[in-house]
DNA sequence: ATTGTGGCCTGCCCGC
DNA sequence: TGCGGGCAGGCCACAA
């Protein structure tokens, strides 16, 4: 599923759209428009706009316009299933839990440059979507960026689960559920953990395998590719040390872990 | 404010 | 072979 690393991958084949001016935006399911903007207000701000800068946020993809829009941001989001394709070209190869069918109905947001080629938001399930200037103060610092005293903050002073507290956007942006369980269990850290209950030396090995991981994923190419996804189903058993790993929800969220060497 | 829960959304897989 | 229920989870509205 689409986190920090394949919209890192989506930003970068953005930048082939920069400067492009766009000849109109075409709203495949108008629920697809998130935010206060409608449809029809979303349309009239791009048309005739350039690009300046393609961004990430955490999840977020960030599009700054220049020319008429000037000023202007569009925000993109994937939900777990969306992806997105310049001129044909998609951003990532594989997205696990998404159908890997061609099929345009799933066009939920798409822009037309005047020069023929077009920018699309392929979403299957529709739990992603655009937005006219979204809120990016509610983002918490970026994963990949994140400093060792930010990620402190970001865990200190909450009974909530340490792993809910990483995949909270707005206390630190970029963790979906797969990159959360891989770091953990790197971190030999319960996902149960009560947040506040991490040691000094602990945040440090959560940071440093934070880091670790997003580089290993970024270069690997997604997500799904950590050293724990191919055990990550019912049976699965820890590539550390082969005892089987449980399966539970925390945080709301499908999660394995090894009993062995996690606590 | 913080935290937990349910719903959205729909393709896919499994068992009958 | 077709059918239906369960599952996947990012994000948001809402409740406590």
């Amino acid at each position: 599923m689409p986190e920090l690393p394949e919209i890192e991958a989506y930003r970068r084949l953005a930048e082939g759209a920069l400067g492009r001016p766009v000849e109109r935006a075409v709203i495949g399911d108008r629920r697809f428009v998130r935010g206060q903007s409608s449809p029809r207000h979303l349309r009239a701000a791009l048309k005739g706009v350039t690009f300046s800068a393609a961004r990430r946020h955490g999840k977020l993809l960030v599009l700054d316009m220049a020319g008429p829009g000037q000023g202007l941001h569009l925000g993109l989001r994937f939900g777990m299933t969306g992806s997105l394709l310049l001129d044909g070209r998609a951003g990532v190869e594989h997205l696990v839990y998404a159908s890997e069918r061609d099929e345009p109905a799933w066009d939920r947001f798409t822009l037309r440059f005047t020069d023929g080629g077009r920018l699309v938001v392929r979403d299957p399930r529709m739990l992603g979507g655009v937005e006219l200037d979204p809120d990016e103060s509610v983002l918490g610092p970026d994963a990949l960026t994140v400093t060792p005293a930010q990620l402190r903050r970001a865990l200190e002073h909450s009974d909530v689960a340490v792993k809910t507290r990483l995949m909270d956007q707005h206390r630190l942006a970029g963790v979906g559920n797969l990159i959360a369980d891989e770091v953990l269990w790197r971190s030999s850290l319960d996902p149960r953990r009560r947040s506040s209950s991490l040691t000094p030396a602990e945040h440090r090995r959560l940071h440093h395998h934070l880091q670790v991981t997003l580089h290993d994923m970024l270069q690997r190419g997604g997500s799904h590719l950590g050293d724990l996804m191919p055990e990550r189903v019912p049976g699965g058993r820890c590539p550390r040390d082969g005892t089987e790993l449980v399966r539970s929800t925390v945080g709301g969220r499908t999660s394995y872990w090894c009993p062995a060497h996690q606590h």
